[in-house]
DNA sequence: CACGTTATATGCTTTTTTGATATATAGCGG
DNA sequence: CCGCTATATATCAAAAAAGCATATAACGTG
């Protein structure tokens, strides 16, 4: 799946700007299994707009720069159902700490241990994160799919915390025994 | 992390061609939580050679097309022990698949099971993949932080597998009830 | 035998990431 | 109050990576 389509399915849940998607890409419901750069959107958006499939409207605030926000049109809102229809490429993971405790020989014990607690920091805090969330979107409509999604996440997050704590002296235990190196860092 | 990290680490494990790299990282023990293409693994180990992080050497072969058989040098060695003491990147997940379960409104009941089941069904042979490259890895030498990667991956795609078992319904129930496309498709 | 698959590598095009730049406003530490 | 940083907003260029086509050669299979 492309930006476009991404941009597109945010869009349909209502007008956005550039700066709205990318923050929604990054912070909001969609942060878990997204992820989009300015760099990506913005030409995404002139493009879906030069073929009609979202419309833009300037937003002249006294002062603040104006903004450009836009709406997904009929026309879009059938190509999102149609990209939505095609076959959906399989999940990937991206995590520079799986490939660090393939090499964990190479890390010294210390150093590996505070790379698994920072990891499992992290997931408690989009745990908490995505609690918010939950909360927020419940409240008013409650959007089950986000509900879906979010429990999704959530489910992921505590297996994955669960297999960090069992597992955490295991893979220490393969990590480099400190040697000369106490005082280096 | 970057792909000359990731070749840095393949190679750590020992000499490989950049065909090999691409393999591993598609199938192999790191294919869970790594992705790389051709067009970036070869300009990668080109550059790798020019620094001196690896070695190349031609390996021709009578009517095959010969290969570049890549080398880790001691330099690369240090080097990727630097790499891995940097901060590492958040783990990041891509999912179409939860994109379209977002918008579940958009997309026919059967369609939505298919997806769904399509997903279940990836997730059980990537199950049996792994089990496979855990035998296999683990007959020999036992290597163990690659099992302990293999594991990782086994309890995350379980408690993925459950949760799509145990919420298959409540997504189904959002997606939009057939109408006059049952033949259609 | 034609064709598909595996092994192997290169080059090109398109997408995406990354990072710099610009502007305006609000809040905070000193 | 001043300068700094953060937030909101958008653009552009450069570097990285993805994706795809192409080439060669062996081996299998219908």
């Amino acid at each position: 799946m492309n930006i476009s389509t991404l941009c597109l399915a945010i869009l349909s849940f209502g007008d956005a700007t550039g700066y709205d998607i990318r923050k929604l890409s990054m912070e909001g419901s969609f942060s878990y299994f997204v992820d989009a750069s300015y760099g990506a959107i913005y030409p995404a958006l002139s493009k879906l707009a030069d073929e009609s499939l979202v419309t833009v409207r300037d937003e002249m605030q006294p002062g603040k720069p104006a903004r450009k926000v836009y709406s997904i049109t009929d026309k879009g809102r059938q190509e999102l159902e149609r990209s939505l229809n095609e076959p959906l490429q399989p999940d990937r993971i991206k995590s520079e700490f799986l490939l660090a405790a393939l090499c964990a020989e190479y890390i010294d014990r210390d150093r590996m241990a505070e790379h698994i607690d920072q990891r499992i920091e992290q997931i408690h805090s989009q745990i908490d994160e995505f609690e918010t969330i939950a909360e927020q979107d419940c409240s008013g409509e409650r959007h089950e799919p986000t509900r879906w999604a979010v429990d999704f996440a959530h489910a992921m997050n505590e297996a994955k915390l669960a297999f960090l704590t069992t597992n955490r002296d295991r893979i220490l235990a393969c990590a480099r025994p400190r040697r000369s190196r106490e005082a280096a860092e």
